[in-house]
DNA sequence: CGCAATTTGTACGTATGTATT
DNA sequence: TAATACATACGTACAAATTGC
Protein backbone atom coordinates (compact mmCIF):
# COMPACT_ATOMS: atom_id res chain seq x y z
CA UNK A 1 0.00 0.00 0.00
CA UNK A 2 2.18 2.20 -1.23
CA UNK A 3 1.37 6.04 -1.34
CA UNK A 4 2.75 7.06 -4.12
CA UNK A 5 5.73 6.80 -6.79
CA UNK A 6 8.40 9.27 -5.89
CA UNK A 7 9.00 10.96 -9.31
CA UNK A 8 5.37 12.37 -8.56
CA UNK A 9 5.63 15.54 -6.69
CA UNK A 10 2.91 17.63 -7.84
CA UNK A 11 1.33 17.04 -4.08
CA UNK A 12 3.38 17.12 -0.92
CA UNK A 13 3.99 13.83 0.19
CA UNK A 14 1.87 14.07 3.49
CA UNK A 15 -1.10 15.00 1.55
CA UNK A 16 -0.84 12.15 -0.41
CA UNK A 17 -0.71 10.37 2.54
CA UNK A 18 -3.90 11.67 3.97
CA UNK A 19 -5.74 10.83 1.01
CA UNK A 20 -4.73 7.22 1.15
CA UNK A 21 -5.58 7.56 5.04
CA UNK A 22 -8.71 8.80 4.10
CA UNK A 23 -9.62 5.68 2.53
CA UNK A 24 -8.24 3.43 4.96
CA UNK A 25 -10.81 5.50 7.60
CA UNK A 26 -13.44 4.65 5.33
CA UNK A 27 -12.80 1.14 6.17
CA UNK A 28 -12.17 1.24 9.39
CA UNK A 29 -15.40 0.48 12.05
CA UNK A 30 -16.09 3.55 14.00
CA UNK A 31 -14.69 2.93 17.59
CA UNK A 32 -11.96 0.36 16.36
CA UNK A 33 -8.43 1.32 16.27
CA UNK A 34 -5.82 1.81 13.93
CA UNK A 35 -2.43 0.29 13.71
CA UNK A 36 0.19 1.96 15.46
CA UNK A 37 2.04 4.63 14.19
CA UNK A 38 5.21 2.97 13.28
CA UNK A 39 3.41 0.15 11.54
CA UNK A 40 0.67 2.38 9.61
CA UNK A 41 4.18 4.65 8.22
CA UNK A 42 5.59 1.31 7.11
CA UNK A 43 2.58 -0.15 5.16
CA UNK A 44 1.94 3.40 3.23
CA UNK A 45 5.87 3.50 2.93
CA UNK A 46 6.45 6.85 4.33
CA UNK A 47 7.89 8.30 7.76
CA UNK A 48 6.13 8.36 11.32
CA UNK A 49 6.66 12.49 10.92
CA UNK A 50 4.65 12.67 7.98
CA UNK A 51 2.20 9.95 8.73
CA UNK A 52 1.58 12.22 11.58
CA UNK A 53 1.28 15.17 9.93
CA UNK A 54 -1.18 13.48 7.55
CA UNK A 55 -3.24 12.26 10.57
CA UNK A 56 -3.15 16.03 11.80
CA UNK A 57 -5.68 16.60 9.74
CA UNK A 58 -8.24 13.82 10.37
CA UNK A 59 -7.26 14.73 13.95
CA UNK A 60 -8.22 18.28 13.95
CA UNK A 61 -11.70 17.75 12.40
CA UNK A 62 -12.65 15.00 15.04
CA UNK A 63 -12.59 12.09 13.15
CA UNK A 64 -9.44 10.40 15.26
CA UNK A 65 -8.64 10.40 18.47
CA UNK A 66 -5.17 9.95 19.37
CA UNK A 67 -4.71 8.35 22.93
CA UNK A 68 -0.97 8.54 24.23
CA UNK A 69 -0.11 5.10 25.55
CA UNK A 70 -3.49 3.72 23.94
CA UNK A 71 -3.41 4.16 19.94
CA UNK A 72 -6.15 6.49 17.73
CA UNK A 73 -9.34 5.31 17.02
CA UNK A 74 -12.03 6.30 14.54
CA UNK A 75 -14.94 8.31 16.19
CA UNK A 76 -17.86 7.49 16.04
CA UNK A 77 -19.92 9.50 13.56
CA UNK A 78 -22.41 11.96 15.27
CA UNK A 79 -26.02 11.23 13.66
CA UNK A 80 -26.60 13.37 10.94
CA UNK A 81 -23.92 13.05 9.44
CA UNK A 82 -22.53 9.86 7.45
CA UNK A 83 -18.51 10.80 7.83
CA UNK A 84 -17.14 13.81 9.96
CA UNK A 85 -17.59 17.61 8.79
CA UNK A 86 -15.61 20.06 10.24
CA UNK A 87 -16.93 19.78 13.78
CA UNK A 88 -13.78 20.30 15.48
CA UNK A 89 -12.06 22.33 12.59
CA UNK A 90 -12.96 25.86 11.14
CA UNK A 91 -13.14 26.20 7.49
CA UNK A 92 -11.23 28.27 6.91
CA UNK A 93 -8.25 26.28 8.54
CA UNK A 94 -9.52 23.24 6.61
CA UNK A 95 -9.69 24.85 3.29
CA UNK A 96 -6.17 26.44 4.30
CA UNK A 97 -4.80 22.84 4.87
CA UNK A 98 -5.80 21.73 1.45
CA UNK A 99 -3.87 24.76 -0.14
CA UNK A 100 -6.62 27.04 -1.34
CA UNK A 101 -6.44 30.91 -0.98
CA UNK A 102 -8.37 31.97 2.37
CA UNK A 103 -9.52 35.60 3.10
CA UNK A 104 -12.04 36.69 5.86
CA UNK A 105 -13.78 40.09 5.21
CA UNK A 106 -16.51 41.43 7.10
CA UNK A 107 -15.36 40.89 10.28
CA UNK A 108 -17.70 42.12 13.04
CA UNK A 109 -17.59 41.57 16.82
CA UNK A 110 -20.62 42.73 18.95
CA UNK A 111 -20.47 42.84 23.15
CA UNK A 112 -24.43 42.02 24.25
CA UNK A 113 -25.99 40.91 26.94
CA UNK A 114 -27.33 36.84 26.65
CA UNK A 115 -30.75 36.22 25.87
CA UNK A 116 -32.91 33.64 27.90
CA UNK A 117 -31.71 30.88 25.57
CA UNK A 118 -28.35 31.81 25.53
CA UNK A 119 -27.70 32.10 29.23
CA UNK A 120 -29.35 28.63 29.64
CA UNK A 121 -26.63 27.36 26.78
CA UNK A 122 -23.91 28.81 29.07
CA UNK A 123 -25.00 28.73 32.28
CA UNK A 124 -23.99 32.49 33.25
CA UNK A 125 -25.49 35.52 35.05
CA UNK A 126 -27.68 38.06 33.16
CA UNK A 127 -24.88 40.13 33.43
CA UNK A 128 -22.25 39.01 31.99
CA UNK A 129 -21.33 39.87 28.46
CA UNK A 130 -21.49 38.04 25.40
CA UNK A 131 -19.32 38.01 22.37
CA UNK A 132 -20.60 37.62 18.81
CA UNK A 133 -18.18 37.32 16.29
CA UNK A 134 -19.61 37.21 12.67
CA UNK A 135 -16.99 36.98 9.60
CA UNK A 136 -17.15 35.62 5.81
CA UNK A 137 -14.26 32.53 4.41
CA UNK A 138 -13.59 33.51 1.04
CA UNK A 139 -11.96 30.50 -0.26
CA UNK A 140 -9.97 30.96 -3.53
CA UNK A 141 -12.19 34.15 -3.98
CA UNK A 142 -15.47 32.88 -3.62
CA UNK A 143 -17.78 33.84 -0.69
CA UNK A 144 -17.60 29.99 1.19
CA UNK A 145 -18.69 30.29 4.70
CA UNK A 146 -20.62 32.45 6.94
CA UNK A 147 -19.63 31.89 10.57
CA UNK A 148 -20.80 33.04 13.87
CA UNK A 149 -18.91 32.49 17.05
CA UNK A 150 -21.10 33.39 20.13
CA UNK A 151 -18.55 33.13 23.82
CA UNK A 152 -19.04 34.16 26.87
CA UNK A 153 -16.87 37.21 27.43
CA UNK A 154 -15.41 35.71 30.52
CA UNK A 155 -13.89 32.37 28.76
CA UNK A 156 -12.46 34.82 26.07
CA UNK A 157 -9.48 35.58 28.11
CA UNK A 158 -9.12 31.89 29.45
CA UNK A 159 -9.23 30.57 25.73
CA UNK A 160 -7.19 33.45 23.43
CA UNK A 161 -5.42 35.83 26.39
CA UNK A 162 -4.01 37.81 23.86
CA UNK A 163 -7.55 39.21 23.09
CA UNK A 164 -8.21 42.71 24.27
CA UNK A 165 -11.36 44.58 22.73
CA UNK A 166 -11.20 48.00 21.55
CA UNK A 167 -13.80 50.96 23.51
CA UNK A 168 -16.81 49.51 21.75
CA UNK A 169 -18.07 53.10 21.35
CA UNK A 170 -15.06 54.48 19.10
CA UNK A 171 -16.11 52.10 16.14
CA UNK B 1 16.58 35.02 25.13
CA UNK B 2 16.46 31.33 26.03
CA UNK B 3 13.19 30.14 26.66
CA UNK B 4 13.15 28.15 30.22
CA UNK B 5 15.85 25.76 31.89
CA UNK B 6 15.59 22.52 30.31
CA UNK B 7 15.14 20.90 33.57
CA UNK B 8 11.66 21.87 34.05
CA UNK B 9 9.45 20.49 31.54
CA UNK B 10 6.19 21.34 33.12
CA UNK B 11 5.35 22.27 29.49
CA UNK B 12 6.10 21.33 26.07
CA UNK B 13 9.32 22.73 25.11
CA UNK B 14 7.27 24.23 21.78
CA UNK B 15 4.73 25.82 24.10
CA UNK B 16 7.05 27.47 25.94
CA UNK B 17 8.44 28.74 22.72
CA UNK B 18 5.00 30.14 21.57
CA UNK B 19 4.59 32.09 24.89
CA UNK B 20 8.29 33.55 24.17
CA UNK B 21 7.71 34.23 20.64
CA UNK B 22 4.05 35.69 21.45
CA UNK B 23 6.08 38.58 23.57
CA UNK B 24 8.36 38.72 20.61
CA UNK B 25 5.13 39.55 18.19
CA UNK B 26 3.67 41.90 20.66
CA UNK B 27 6.72 43.80 20.40
CA UNK B 28 6.89 43.51 16.55
CA UNK B 29 5.47 46.30 14.89
CA UNK B 30 2.24 44.71 12.51
CA UNK B 31 3.43 44.32 9.14
CA UNK B 32 7.37 44.18 9.36
CA UNK B 33 8.76 41.00 9.28
CA UNK B 34 10.18 38.49 11.98
CA UNK B 35 13.62 37.28 12.03
CA UNK B 36 14.18 34.39 9.64
CA UNK B 37 13.55 30.94 11.71
CA UNK B 38 17.18 29.93 11.73
CA UNK B 39 18.53 32.75 13.49
CA UNK B 40 15.12 32.68 15.79
CA UNK B 41 15.45 29.18 16.49
CA UNK B 42 19.25 30.11 17.41
CA UNK B 43 17.69 33.14 19.77
CA UNK B 44 15.02 31.28 21.51
CA UNK B 45 17.70 28.08 22.15
CA UNK B 46 15.05 25.56 20.61
CA UNK B 47 15.55 23.73 17.25
CA UNK B 48 13.90 24.88 13.99
CA UNK B 49 10.96 22.22 14.52
CA UNK B 50 10.19 23.56 17.73
CA UNK B 51 10.07 27.10 16.67
CA UNK B 52 8.04 26.39 14.08
CA UNK B 53 5.16 24.07 16.05
CA UNK B 54 5.03 26.99 18.44
CA UNK B 55 4.51 29.91 15.43
CA UNK B 56 1.81 27.01 14.27
CA UNK B 57 -0.62 28.56 16.08
CA UNK B 58 -0.01 31.90 16.02
CA UNK B 59 -0.48 30.67 11.72
CA UNK B 60 -3.60 29.10 12.44
CA UNK B 61 -4.66 32.36 14.46
CA UNK B 62 -4.04 34.08 11.46
CA UNK B 63 -1.67 36.64 13.88
CA UNK B 64 1.32 36.06 11.44
CA UNK B 65 1.91 35.26 7.54
CA UNK B 66 4.23 32.92 6.58
CA UNK B 67 5.75 33.40 3.01
CA UNK B 68 7.84 30.69 1.11
CA UNK B 69 10.85 32.62 -0.16
CA UNK B 70 10.35 35.64 1.45
CA UNK B 71 9.95 35.68 5.18
CA UNK B 72 7.19 35.62 8.34
CA UNK B 73 5.31 38.88 8.54
CA UNK B 74 2.72 40.01 11.67
CA UNK B 75 -0.41 40.85 10.52
CA UNK B 76 -2.30 43.98 10.35
CA UNK B 77 -4.95 43.09 13.27
CA UNK B 78 -8.81 44.27 12.10
CA UNK B 79 -10.00 47.48 13.15
CA UNK B 80 -12.14 46.16 15.78
CA UNK B 81 -9.81 44.37 18.13
CA UNK B 82 -6.56 45.29 19.57
CA UNK B 83 -4.71 41.95 18.64
CA UNK B 84 -6.06 38.80 16.74
CA UNK B 85 -8.73 36.52 17.55
CA UNK B 86 -9.70 33.25 16.37
CA UNK B 87 -10.77 34.81 13.04
CA UNK B 88 -8.81 32.20 11.20
CA UNK B 89 -8.84 29.01 14.07
CA UNK B 90 -11.61 27.93 15.50
CA UNK B 91 -12.00 28.09 19.40
CA UNK B 92 -12.36 24.20 19.34
CA UNK B 93 -9.08 23.85 17.80
CA UNK B 94 -7.33 26.65 19.75
CA UNK B 95 -8.46 25.54 23.23
CA UNK B 96 -7.28 22.08 22.75
CA UNK B 97 -3.81 23.20 21.23
CA UNK B 98 -3.77 25.14 24.71
CA UNK B 99 -4.02 21.49 26.47
CA UNK B 100 -8.06 21.56 27.34
CA UNK B 101 -10.27 18.79 27.09
CA UNK B 102 -12.55 19.53 24.00
CA UNK B 103 -15.96 18.42 23.44
CA UNK B 104 -18.75 19.07 21.18
CA UNK B 105 -22.39 18.68 21.69
CA UNK B 106 -25.93 19.54 20.17
CA UNK B 107 -24.85 19.20 16.82
CA UNK B 108 -27.04 20.29 14.37
CA UNK B 109 -27.30 20.24 10.09
CA UNK B 110 -29.92 21.69 8.79
CA UNK B 111 -30.59 22.51 5.26
CA UNK B 112 -32.55 25.43 3.68
CA UNK B 113 -33.00 28.06 0.52
CA UNK B 114 -31.11 31.10 1.27
CA UNK B 115 -32.69 34.25 2.22
CA UNK B 116 -32.41 37.27 0.42
CA UNK B 117 -29.48 38.41 2.39
CA UNK B 118 -27.94 34.84 2.57
CA UNK B 119 -28.05 34.91 -1.10
CA UNK B 120 -26.53 38.26 -1.75
CA UNK B 121 -23.70 37.25 0.79
CA UNK B 122 -22.96 33.84 -0.98
CA UNK B 123 -24.22 35.24 -4.55
CA UNK B 124 -25.98 31.55 -5.65
CA UNK B 125 -28.96 30.85 -6.86
CA UNK B 126 -32.46 31.06 -5.10
CA UNK B 127 -32.67 27.65 -5.76
CA UNK B 128 -29.16 26.68 -4.44
CA UNK B 129 -29.32 24.89 -0.60
CA UNK B 130 -27.53 25.83 2.57
CA UNK B 131 -26.17 24.04 5.01
CA UNK B 132 -26.39 25.49 8.95
CA UNK B 133 -24.06 23.78 11.30
CA UNK B 134 -24.14 24.37 14.50
CA UNK B 135 -23.22 23.01 17.77
CA UNK B 136 -21.85 23.82 21.29
CA UNK B 137 -18.06 23.60 22.13
CA UNK B 138 -17.19 22.66 26.01
CA UNK B 139 -14.11 23.27 27.47
CA UNK B 140 -12.81 21.40 30.20
CA UNK B 141 -16.60 20.80 31.09
CA UNK B 142 -17.82 24.10 30.66
CA UNK B 143 -20.16 25.15 27.91
CA UNK B 144 -17.83 27.72 26.08
CA UNK B 145 -19.02 28.79 22.90
CA UNK B 146 -22.04 28.12 20.45
CA UNK B 147 -20.89 28.14 16.92
CA UNK B 148 -22.71 28.26 13.64
CA UNK B 149 -21.42 28.11 10.19
CA UNK B 150 -23.55 29.15 7.14
CA UNK B 151 -22.15 27.76 4.02
CA UNK B 152 -23.38 26.59 0.56
CA UNK B 153 -23.83 22.89 -0.02
CA UNK B 154 -22.15 22.76 -3.01
CA UNK B 155 -18.90 24.45 -1.48
CA UNK B 156 -19.09 21.68 1.24
CA UNK B 157 -17.73 18.96 -1.61
CA UNK B 158 -15.01 21.66 -2.70
CA UNK B 159 -13.98 22.19 1.29
CA UNK B 160 -14.99 18.87 2.74
CA UNK B 161 -14.62 15.88 0.17
CA UNK B 162 -15.70 13.98 2.98
CA UNK B 163 -19.06 14.71 4.22
CA UNK B 164 -22.31 12.51 2.79
CA UNK B 165 -25.29 14.29 4.29
CA UNK B 166 -27.90 11.35 5.25
CA UNK B 167 -31.45 11.81 3.75
CA UNK B 168 -32.89 14.42 6.26
CA UNK B 169 -36.92 12.59 6.03
CA UNK B 170 -35.25 10.12 7.80
CA UNK B 171 -33.79 12.45 11.17
C1' DC C 1 17.26 35.23 -19.32
C1' DG C 2 19.71 32.38 -16.13
C1' DC C 3 22.11 31.92 -11.59
C1' DA C 4 22.86 32.25 -6.82
C1' DA C 5 21.37 33.54 -2.20
C1' DT C 6 17.76 33.63 1.12
C1' DT C 7 13.60 31.87 3.36
C1' DT C 8 9.94 28.86 4.25
C1' DG C 9 8.04 23.99 3.26
C1' DT C 10 8.57 19.12 3.35
C1' DA C 11 10.65 14.67 4.72
C1' DC C 12 13.54 11.63 7.13
C1' DG C 13 15.84 9.30 11.03
C1' DT C 14 16.77 9.13 15.75
C1' DA C 15 16.25 9.71 20.56
C1' DT C 16 13.76 10.50 24.56
C1' DG C 17 9.50 11.66 27.37
C1' DT C 18 4.94 10.34 29.01
C1' DA C 19 0.75 7.66 29.56
C1' DT C 20 -1.46 3.19 29.57
C1' DT C 21 -1.72 -1.66 30.06
C1' DT D 1 8.33 -3.71 36.12
C1' DA D 2 8.15 -4.19 31.32
C1' DA D 3 6.07 -3.52 26.92
C1' DT D 4 3.43 -0.63 23.91
C1' DA D 5 1.80 3.65 21.82
C1' DC D 6 1.58 8.36 21.11
C1' DA D 7 4.15 13.11 22.09
C1' DT D 8 7.99 15.91 21.87
C1' DA D 9 12.56 17.43 20.26
C1' DC D 10 16.64 17.56 17.55
C1' DG D 11 19.49 17.65 13.45
C1' DT D 12 19.94 17.10 8.63
C1' DA D 13 18.85 17.39 3.87
C1' DC D 14 16.52 18.81 0.05
C1' DA D 15 12.44 21.13 -2.47
C1' DA D 16 10.15 25.31 -3.84
C1' DA D 17 9.36 30.26 -4.04
C1' DT D 18 11.21 34.81 -4.16
C1' DT D 19 14.57 38.31 -4.87
C1' DG D 20 18.59 40.45 -6.73
C1' DC D 21 22.48 40.11 -9.65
Amino acid sequence: MQVSSPTLTRQPLYQQTAAALSEILAKTEPGSFLPSEPSLAQELGVSRSTLREAMRTFENQGLIVRRRGIGTYVTTPPKAIETGLEVLESVASMAKRMGFEVEISDLLIKESKPSAEEGSIFEIQPDHSLLTISRIVHVDGIPSAYLVDILPKCICRKISPRIRLRDPSST
